[in-house]
DNA sequence: AATCGTCTGTGCGCTAGAACACATATGATG
DNA sequence: CATCATATGTGTTCTAGCGCACAGACGATT
């Protein structure tokens, strides 16, 4: 992490941005701007948190890691959302652990701060708590479609997941990496790029994947990506 | 449903016994005892909620369904929890649905007792978000272990989860049933059930499941019912 | 330009679980 | 007790995805 400013507006994280603008000035005290590098871990499983973080540009990936060293993602947050839940829903930890998996900015914020300002009561209760409840669609939607849909839908969702959370048509991120959140093997993925990019819906090239036909993904994609947008969508839209 | 009666204590959903004794007091005029019947639906999906409800001795599963029919699980709500979490989330409504998966016994409530009682900031509001952040960890752990685990190994977690949820050791529950929520096929159930039958954890004879050796049960389970149910025991215990 | 670490492509055998097709058992009901 | 719907057992074939073993291919560094 590095640099630590007052973030001017325009906010870029829409959780802040969707703040009354006097319940912004109250929190804008206590927010700093930073920046995240790739694969930097933003919390452990279990661990705890001083600081909640309101990615920008960055996107924080939710994994779960199991005692034999398998992973899977449980949910992606971007600019849209808060990492750090259990510090306003009264855990303070949770059993996994986030990780960046697009480097880029965040806003960070004191857990204290954050929790004064949750038990007001205020604007910003409601809407992380409907933050939340979007997070949870997000989770369940996960968990079917890791039961019922192939590498190949899945890696559609994902990709289209992350790049809603992110400006450019370019992602940063190797095929293995991409394994580790799906929780499935590392060829497993190349067979399956292989066929989006056959299809000409991406390219890809040691780590950069570029999103060359949006709607040809959407098309691969299962029923999942659409009802999670759409949740978050009718949710904080 | 039926029976409509104001609930004496001692109260039998645990996050209503948690209450200190002046919110309950003030909660009370608003509850009402009511019964499930097996397989009733609670709620549809993108349904409207009246009420939410506190299990007692019945067990409900939040389920999704896909386009194609397909469903799968993604939680369990017994004498622990509530079911209507989006009515003080503010999302009002989620989009699964709820079924009853064991028959029995449950207090209901209006929303908007609910939702001007959670608004106050009191202990109600501090149990509910704790409550659910311990659902967020178990929807969480479903999605990784439909992910990585076998089906034994899910029916094992299952099995103890509804255990723990239920007094009797003798769950009412058809094969069929349980791979609906398992999302697998029933067949698939048929040779997991039989190989526990044949360890001895188990025994059953057309829908009646009787847990015989818990702790073999526990043995051949994978970590995430242990996961989930320390998860609980930290937040709600 | 040569080297070397890191990605990506591909093939092969193996297994869990799906899809389908029935056979059998159980218990409620007449 | 006879019937019948419902629940369960079992076998066969098929496929997605795993585990493993390498063979390129790229690109940074010297």
């Amino acid at each position: 992490m590095s640099r630590s400013v007052r973030p001017a507006e325009p906010v870029e994280n829409r959780l802040l941005a969707a703040l009354p603008a006097a319940e912004y000035e109250r929190l804008r005290p206590h927010l700093e701007q930073i920046s995240f590098a790739l694969a930097e871990v933003v919390y452990e499983s279990g661990g705890h948190l001083d600081y909640v973080y309101f990615p920008t540009t960055a996107i924080v990936s939710l994994l779960y890691t199991m005692e034999d060293g398998a992973t899977a993602e449980m949910g992606l947050v971007g600019n849209e959302g808060i990492v750090g839940i259990a510090l306003f829903m009264g855990g303070n930890t949770m059993p996994n652990r986030a990780i960046v998996q697009s480097a880029g900015g965040a806003i960070r914020m004191k857990a204290k701060a954050l929790q004064n300002e949750f038990a007001l009561g205020s604007q910003f209760q409601h809407l992380l708590l409907r933050y939340t409840q979007a997070l949870i669609t997000q989770i369940s939607q996960t968990a079917v479609c890791n039961r019922l849909h192939s590498v190949e839908q899945q890696l559609c969702r994902w990709l289209l997941l992350s790049h809603d959370r992110v400006k450019a048509d370019e992602l940063i991120m190797t095929q293995e990496m991409i394994a580790d959140m799906l929780g499935v093997r590392r060829e497993g993925v190349t067979v399956a790029a292989g066929r989006l990019q056959d299809a000409g819906a991406i390219s890809y090239v040691r780590g950069r994947i570029k999103i060359l036909d949006r709607q040809k993904l959407e098309a691969l994609a299962c029923e999942c990506y659409r009802v999670v947008k759409d949740e978050f969508d009718r949710l904080l839209g």
